[in-house]
RNA sequence: GCCCGGAUGGCGGAAUUGGUAGACGCGCUGGUCUCAAACACCAGUAUGGUUAAACAUGUGCCGGUUCGACCCCGGCUCCGGGUACCA
């Protein structure tokens, strides 16, 4: 009987699911233990081979656990809303829930054929409304909370107005819109608008004019992750700036907890890097630069004592500029405001308003995309207004620059040429002063950015190293009520809104203009149908089509839908309890299950799904729905497959093809074929024919009768060709050959090329594993005699390296050793019992199928002859995985390596508890020893147990 | 530009972190079985050298530390990823 795994894998498959095995139920007798993957988007072209790799080893992961005597819960749903579902409603008029729909059932089928030990019962998918209930749930409470920075959490709103109807808001403290200071008389004067207004300044789910990046032919808003060079993430279409009202999240607000919470997690460096870039903290100082009065054109500023500070108070505030380097005030020689700057009309001067006018309306209409494509155009306009440097009174010009971002700091800055290559080149460019501040360096040609030296030309500070003259001037300007330490992050509040069809509607309505919360009894708001997916003629997003798409008593519905990242935030607080009709989960299962202990995905979450997830699970934490801070302990990204693509040669103006080797006799054109009809590089002639009408009548050389196509390695893709389909492996070789083969290619963290040649090896290594238990007649056997000592050495060994390697998500090196293992046995033809049951629950992690069938045969005794699947008798449990026992591979002696000055001159066998002293005694007196030292008295022995002894002479 | 990674045979990759570099697999070469093929099995396979060995050279490049370096330190080159007027 021949390694038949269609019949085994589908046996067992059906024989898992109809039992339940992997079921996850509460258990409080074992540790439990979580492992999740990202879940998919399922996308119209199902999967290839690259994704199944992360859900193979947390497979793998998970299956060793339970073994190991957790409790596991391993679940996998579906991120269904989604733009490629909507954009092809749009162009078919085909419900995206019936295009999603289809897609999931195919992923599923996919999937399944893999053998993954996932809870089926858990699914979930993110666009049911038993789901995203819980999405609306958790925006609602966002909108009803905000961040009280003393007690450094979310707080509900109605503890805000409690304070605000006692005290106003002078002692809040909290993470918000700037917002006017009132007192509790003040509070209750306001209409209800108008506290309205004013709430919505702390809510960490706000509607704000903020400028988006709006992407006018996906016609909706995107998050700053989702905008690429200037072009959308999805589609690629140019992205522009636009002020819009829109929904957004106070992610802010959290910016220092989630950066502190990295020092918490196990997650690898380089995405610890990632998000701490993207967090962006900076320490500075924000400084105000009181306006100089308006003097008129042509006039200077007078030299002697100013007069200028706070001499004409309320006319013109002052500038207020955020620096990280406030030891180079006196090197500042201008100031930069950004073309949105809210202080540009007010300060410029009756000569230059023309000029600024045409330089803001330009900037404004610059696109994304050009302002970083042209990243080294220089340009800016003089306001003809100037401000004061508090610290000696010098008069600096104005400009208008957007080099200068509104959205980061105060949106102004002062320019410090000399030290600031981006001031350098502007003050270059428009011919300002430079004045070097810091000792050393050479700013002739370029500015001088270091963050070390001695301060000169720097009044009070000079001699002061740059550190100090930091903390000296930030002092000052705190002494002169002129400004204050400040820590700024690069980190901006998530836009929430999409003007699109498919995603979860706001459970939002609006009353005289303001946002209000609906009924929490009311959800889930039921994403309506409506006639076309498109945004309405007056440019209103789909929803706005709906009939009806108000509240029972007539007030209107929100129109936008959340943004794709809404349903991936809390889907893993979900699995644990998914049928939950009351609460997102219930509290008996968040007590048990708490957190995710192991997340697989790819890095390219970093930044997007892997910071959502955090801020929103650290605000269900602050509500007491989490359990813990972190939602992940520890993550692994896996790499990317690449694809392998293969070529023909096609001779430039023929329809004849040259085989690869013959190929620079010819010119030619390399054309990407269909590596379906290659195989080992060698092209299917007849079927390259039936390809493409185009090629029916194609001629070929060929070079020893065969065609030979070149390869490359690029990205898996549907235009190169070079997609692998996992369905066409699994039908070929089997899952367990796939999922084995998938680890054998190389570290998971590691990206790698696919290469289908190598699966050969992996498929021959079940084969033989196969044969191992069976007789030359094909009948399954094991023998019952007593183990010898070298099959219970190779079992232990074994046991010892695939525990430690699975511990350590080395996945690659675990499937060698169970080559290594299968080598060493049938060498000698093992088919003892009491080695190869333990070796197939062994196995079962990696190739769970034959494991089983080989474990089951084991167990349940002789296969009657001539059956081919005798009826399962149960899976393979803890109870029956094998403990390693150290007594089998103890060894006793070690061949140390005799090195003379380095070289290895012989081997010698000694006792392993050998002293030190003992081992330099036995090499001296070895025959060979003389030999070697050709008469020379040694200088030194240097034994390292266990490793080497080397004789220097 | 800045911040991370990485570079080892014809190929994918090992080397339990300073101790016999190239495990394991692919590919290739030769052999056994077969009428033949497929499957399977056996042997070989870093480079130079030799009938074979001895020996010499070898982990991107240059240098250093060490009895000993793929591994640690300094200086480069190339490749991959992230990020970018963030003051």
């Amino acid at each position: 009987m021949d390694y038949n795994f269609k019949e085994i894998e589908a046996k067992w498959q059906k024989y898992w699911k109809e039992h339940k095995t992997f079921k996850a139920e509460i258990d409080h007798e074992k540790p439990k233990y979580y492992v999740l993957d990202m879940f998919p988007y399922p996308s119209g072209a199902g999967l290839h081979v690259g994704h199944p790799l992360g859900y193979i080893a947390s497979d793998i992961y998970s299956r060793y656990k339970r073994l190991k005597g957790f409790n596991v819960l391993h679940p996998m749903g579906y991120d269904a809303y989604g733009l490629p579902a909507e954009q092809y409603a749009i162009q078919t008029g085909q419900h995206p829930a019936i295009t999603t729909e289809k897609n999931i059932a195919r992923y599923r089928e996919q999937l399944g054929k893999l053998g993954f030990s996932f809870d089926l019962e858990r699914e979930i998918i993110t666009s049911e409304p038993n789901y995203y209930h819980w999405t609306q749930w958790t925006f609602i409470q966002l909108f009803e909370h905000w961040y009280c920075i003393r007690a450094n959490a979310a707080r509900p709103i109605s503890l805000l107005i409690d304070i605000f109807n006692e005290q106003g808001n002078r002692k809040v403290k909290a993470e918000c819109t700037e917002t006017p200071i009132f007192t509790a008389e003040e509070w209750k004067a306001k209409s209800e608008k108008e506290q309205q207004e004013i709430l919505m300044n702390y809510r960490l789910a706000y509607l704000s004019v903020t400028t988006v990046n709006w992407c006018p032919k996906l016609g909706t808003v995107l998050a700053n992750d989702e905008v690429v060079n200037g072009l959308s993430e999805r589609g690629g279409y140019p992205v522009e700036r636009k002020p819009m009202l829109q929904w957004a999240l106070r992610v802010s607000a959290y910016a220092e907890r989630l950066l502190q919470g990295l020092e918490t997690i196990d997650w690898t460096d380089s995405l610890k890097d990632m998000q701490r870039n993207w967090i962006g903290k900076s320490l500075g100082c924000e400084i105000n630069f009181d306006i100089a009065p308006a003097v008129g054109a042509g006039s200077t500023c007078p030299n002697e004592q100013s007069t200028y500070p706070n001499e004409q108070g309320g006319q013109t505030p002052p500038l207020q500029i955020f620096t990280t380097r406030p030891d180079t005030i006196f090197g500042s020689t201008f100031m930069v405001l950004c073309p949105e700057h809210e202080l540009v009309e007010t300060i410029t001067t009756p000569e230059q308003k023309q000029a600024v006018d045409d330089y803001v309306k330009w900037a404004k209409n610059r696109s994304e995309r050009e302002r970083q494509t042209e990243v080294n155009k220089i340009t800016g306009v003089f306001t003809g207004c100037y401000a004061i440097n508090p610290f000696n009174n010098q008069k600096i010009p104005i400009w208008i620059a957007d080099y200068v971002l509104a959205g980061y700091g105060t949106g102004a800055i002062m320019a410090v040429p000399a030290h600031d290559s981006r001031d350098y080149k502007f003050a270059k460019h428009f011919n300002l002063p430079i004045i070097q501040v810091v000792e050393g360096g050479d700013i002739s040609e370029e500015a001088f950015e270091a963050k070390d030296g001695t301060m000169i030309n720097s009044d009070f500070i000079n001699g002061m190293n740059v550190k100090n003259a930091i903390d000296a001037v930030v002092k000052k300007t705190e002494e002169l009520g002129i400004g204050k330490g400040k820590i700024n992050y690069r980190l901006r509040d998530a836009t929430f809104s999409r003007q699109r069809y498919w995603g979860e509607p706001f459970p939002i309505y609006y009353k005289d203009g303001m946002p209000y919360a609906l009924d929490e009894k009311d959800l889930p708001l039921l994403l309506p149908e409506v006639n076309k997916y498109l945004p309405t003629e007056t440019g209103e997003p789909p929803l706005a089509r709906a009939k009806n798409w108000t509240t029972k008593d007539g007030y209107p519905l929100e129109t936008s839908t959340m943004p794709g990242f809404a349903g991936s935030s809390a889907y893993y607080l979900r699995y644990m309890d998914p049928h939950n009709s009351t609460g997102l989960v219930g509290q008996e299962a968040v007590d048990y299950w708490q957190t995710v202990d192991l997340y697989i995905g790819g890095t390219e979450h970093a930044t997007g799904h892997l910071i959502y997830s955090r801020f929103w699970n650290k605000f269900l934490f602050d509500i007491g729905i989490a359990k813990t801070d972190e939602p992940f302990q520890k993550l692994i990204n896996q790499g990317m497959i690449q694809g392998r693509s293969n070529f023909v040669y096609r001779i430039v103006g023929t329809n004849k093809f040259v085989s690869y080797n013959l190929r620079t006799n010819y010119e030619i054109q390399p054309l990407h074929v269909d590596i379906s009809i290659v195989e080992n590089d060698i092209l299917d002639i007849e079927k390259f024919k039936q390809w493409m009408p185009d090629f029916a009548n194609a001629e070929f050389i060929l070079e020893d009768g065969k065609y030979v196509c070149g390869h490359e390695v690029e990205k898996m893709s549907k235009s190169f060709h070079n997609v692998q389909n996992p369905d066409d492996l699994v039908e070929k070789y089997g899952a367990d050959t796939l999922r084995m083969y998938e680890m054998f290619l190389g570290p998971l963290e590691q990206s790698k090329p696919w290469d289908t040649q190598g699966i050969e090896g992996v498929f021959r290594f079940l084969k033989k594993v196969w044969r191992m238990y069976h007789q030359n007649d094909g009948e399954f056997f094991l023998s019952d005699e007593e183990p010898t000592e070298r099959g219970l050495k190779v079992l232990h060994k074994t046991i010892r390296k695939i525990e430690d390697d699975t511990e350590r998500f080395s996945f690659n090196t675990a499937v060698s050793a169970f080559m290594i293992a299968v080598n060493d046995l049938s060498d000698w033809k093992c088919n003892k019992r009491a080695i190869l049951e333990p070796f197939a629950i062994l196995l079962s992690p990696y190739a769970p199928h034959i494991a089983e069938e080989l474990w089951n045969k084991c167990r349940g005794g002789v296969c009657p002859p001539g059956q081919v699947n005798p009826a399962p008798t149960g899976t393979i449990s803890m109870e029956q995985y094998p403990k390693f026992e150290e007594k089998y591979v103890l060894e006793n002696t070690f061949t140390y390596p005799i090195s003379f000055n380095g070289k290895t001159r012989f081997m010698l066998e000694l006792p392993i508890d050998m002293p030190n002293s003992e081992i330099e005694k036995s090499v001296l007196a070895h025959a060979d020893t003389q030999k070697w030292l050709a008469g020379n008295a040694p200088k030194k022995v240097i034994v390292v147990p266990k490793k080497i002894v080397n004789v220097v002479v």
